[in-house]
DNA sequence: GCGACAG
DNA sequence: ATCTTGTCGC
């Protein structure tokens, strides 16, 4: 079974107000140092929406490590409960995650969010807020930035710069395909930015976004009955 | 005050 | 994020 502790969502917020204290009493214990152990599966996590994001899809990917290949799935739709407001994303999507992640047999060693880490304007963005609630290594990889500036970056695949803001490094800015946009990886607990970008690199195969990622992409835009 | 702004 | 098929380019 799962030996992940899922924390349950009795005091989610409702405004932005409430949200902004958890996120800057939660930042304090986010761990930027590597306490992994052997890492055979590697979840990725993503959150799709439907009629009009009333209703929230929650998709989680469990794939072997370093063979990248599906091993698990878990999919759950649930009312949306929290409107989209930069910053504060993952009190609009944590709660379908968690609740996709009870229904996981193989527990994942290490998970990839869809959207920052601590690259973000109080350094606590969905990557950290769902590694601190359930104690388990996250990196977080986002499509576009949030926050932050970086030199150029060369075209070829495997070229990276670091990503700054307020005068430090936040993220690294990471081409995972020649001429394409890149990623902004960033760590989320329990991993170092040196480590999360190493991974994050070795779940690439052809395509822009880690296999992790794509697969739970495309897990919550499925259409599933429920009961 | 103005503009930016993960998904 | 979502609504949507084929199509142009490396």
């Amino acid at each position: 079974m799962l030996n992940i502790n899922i924390p349950s969502l009795s005091s989610w917020p409702t405004d932005i107000e409430e949200a902004t204290l958890i996120q800057q009493q939660l930042r304090h214990q986010v761990s930027d140092e590597d306490q992994l152990g052997d890492i055979r599966y590697v979840a990725g996590v993503d959150v799709g929406f439907k009629d009009n994001y009333t209703i929230t899809q929650a998709a989680v990917a469990v794939l072997t490590f370093p063979e990248l290949e599906l091993v698990d799935k878990a999919i759950v739709t649930l009312p949306t409960c929290f409107p989209y407001i930069p910053g504060f994303l993952s009190f609009r999507e944590v709660p379908g995650i968690l609740k996709a992640l009870e229904k996981l047999t193989i527990t994942p060693n290490l998970m990839i969010c869809d959207g920052q880490g601590i690259a973000h304007p109080r350094r606590f963005g969905i990557a950290c807020h769902l590694g601190v609630l359930i104690d388990v290594p996250t990196i977080g990889v986002a499509k576009s930035i949030l926050v932050g500036k970086h030199s150029d970056l060369p075209p070829e695949k495997g070229s990276r710069v670091d990503l700054i803001y307020k005068g430090k490094t936040i993220g690294v800015v990471l081409r995972s395909r020649t001429n394409v946009k890149p990623l902004y990886v960033s760590i989320g607990h329990k991993i170092s930015l040196t480590t999360a970008v190493d991974y994050v690199f070795n779940c690439l195969t052809k395509y822009r976004l880690p296999e992790t990622t794509r697969l739970a992409d495309k897990l919550s835009r499925e259409k599933v009955d429920n009961l």
